[in-house]
DNA sequence: TTGTATGCGTTATCAG
DNA sequence: CTGATAACGCATACAA
């Protein structure tokens, strides 16, 4: 490899002079400069990054600790990240948490270990041990999408309403004469889980109705689960109308199996959910969906941590997102 | 931050020796491991990768340089590349191209100045200043999905064959009794394009069709693009009554305009494309495709990147994959 | 079995 | 305006 010192050596400078040139870091002759910019051309230097870090302390690197492998609504999410993280030139260093404390340690380990200057990650159930070890980094984290705000006021985090959009896509159903509704929900023990479970309950209590046991299923963010969620459900002696659809993973595989059942919305069964996907305006069924802000989740949380990073004695900040409501056609006409 | 010197001197040893303990480098008496490890311990010692990258010349992580943002595609490659990257203890950095030859090299540079071991590129159509970069670093990489076998027969290469499954599909088309079918192809300049443009074409002749020029449309990978694409071809005199979809991007956008013309397939018109969706058996219209093997694509690079990287002297290798033809609903029944 | 010394490629301080 | 030099935190060759 071409090192500073090699550059030196071609122009006839000092390597410090080289290294001042590069980073104009101090005046210097302009005839000097370009005998050293002919020389980095000349033996087409490239600089390493690894050594600069090492020496400046940061690595313009920020970490992302999430679980776009299982939910593919992460993806825009991460796409958005990348785009506001390079537009601030900063580089962007993926690890993959499956959604599970223990790997989401090491997610966190491998992230640390590369010396990212923050970390942007999207909780698991139990995110203990790993927001432990960032903290004691010394580095700023923000937490995204589960904002388990209640635990951790301390920490940067956004994400979006649950709840009360939640409740509101129950009032849409009942609106269309549905009063027997169940709820087919993701991972519990996850914040947005959890969230937009009570709203479900909210939704409910709201229009008069009383929640039934039968009526929630939990974990259906495999097909496995999700199928034996749906059998149970639909067996029942007096089965739903309408569904609410806890995520975007959860909306995929309730459609697939809806599909088999030959019960395809609006007409075999009302359906809406929660996330909508790129495509959702051109296949059917079109579902009604509660959408979210992926863009500005993903900007925001850039935003939360370079704020923190340029300074570290903000005062903690919690942004909660709003969904958008967007009506398609998956709970028949409105009556 | 805790180095390994803090370390050494709160176990009364020397770093080196704090250092053998840790990489397991050398015999240790195991009552000083013992003192070693708890102060290790005690003091929260994490680790510095950076240092330790600089040291040893390595830095145990891989570059992916493609343009994730503009084809949902890739994403599942993405996904797959971080999977096995891992299962190999390389970590992985991320840049965007946005298929365009400038960002492109930016994308690089930024990952060079990283120090990645090796990269992975899905090469825009012009991908000559980034390769000669990456090249001049003495890095190996592999290029992903748009193979150019014929300009760099020395580089290794994975990508999906083209050409005959594009001409499968037009057969499939004309064997439902299509003969006006109309393609609209993605960015043109593009390895992958050309060649299922060239498939297209074949799949014509073999069939007896005379392809038409006006039937052929390039650059649909945008909505804007897509709708001027579409209006043209439906408008003319004696217009299309089968489409040949490019990629994953042109289909998407391709349904939503035909949905708003009220063409919906297979009744509006017939559909063939290039590229699954996971969710595309349980949504309408379910269109037949030809399905990329998106996980055997993104574990054979990481492979390929991983042998090259243990021995530079092997033979350049270039894969081609064989999508699946997945035979679904948007062509109208076989006759 | 352990310690000392050196250098990886930079940047920044201190002289000149 | 420019050069010498000392870190940054670690791994390793060489001594002991």
């Amino acid at each position: 490899m071409v090192t500073l010192n090699d550059v030196a050596r071609v122009a006839n400078v000092s390597a410090s002079t080289v290294s001042h040139v590069i980073n104009k870091t101090r005046r210097v002759n302009p005839e000097t400069e370009r005998v050293v910019r002919a020389a980095i051309e000349s033996t087409g230097y490239a600089g390493d990054g690894i050594a600069r870090s090492l020496r400046k302390g940061r690595t313009d690197t920020l970490g992302l600790a999430m679980s776009a492998i299982s939910n593919p609504y992460f993806g825009e999410v991460v796409h958005a990240i990348e785009r506001s993280a390079t537009a601030e030139d900063y580089s962007l260093l993926l690890a993959e948490t499956h959604d599970d404390p223990e790997r989401e340690l090491r997610a966190v380990r491998d992230l640390l270990s590369h010396r990212v200057d923050g970390v942007i990650m999207a909780p698991s159930n139990d995110p203990g041990a790993a927001l432990a070890l960032i903290e004691r980094r010394g580095i700023p984290v923000v937490l995204i999408d589960r904002v388990p705000v209640e635990d951790r006021p301390h920490t940067d985090a956004i994400g979006v309403s649950n709840r009360e959009p939640v409740a509101q896509l129950v009032t849409h159903l009942v609106e269309h004469g549905h009063t027997r509704i169940a709820m087919l929900a993701p991972q519990p023990g996850v914040a947005t889980t959890e969230e937009r479970v009570e709203g479900f309950l909210t939704g409910l209590r709201r229009n008069g109705i009383d929640p039934q046991p039968g009526l929630l299923e939990l974990g259906c963010h495999n097909s496995d689960a999700l199928e034996g969620a749906l059998s149970r459900v639909l067996g029942l002696d007096d089965p739903p109308t309408a569904l609410v659809l806890g995520n975007n993973q959860v909306t995929i595989g309730a459609m697939a199996d809806l599909h088999l059942r030959g019960l395809v919305p609006p007409a075999g069964i009302a359906t809406v959910s929660f996330d909508d996907f790129p495509w959702a305006d051109s296949f059917h069924p079109r579902i009604t969906t509660m959408s979210q802000p992926t863009d500005d989740l993903g900007v925001g949380a850039v935003s939360l941590l370079l704020d923190r990073l340029a300074d570290s004695s903000l005062a903690p900040r919690q942004r909660r997102l709003d969904p958008e409501f967007v009506v398609r056609e998956s709970c028949g006409c409105v009556r």
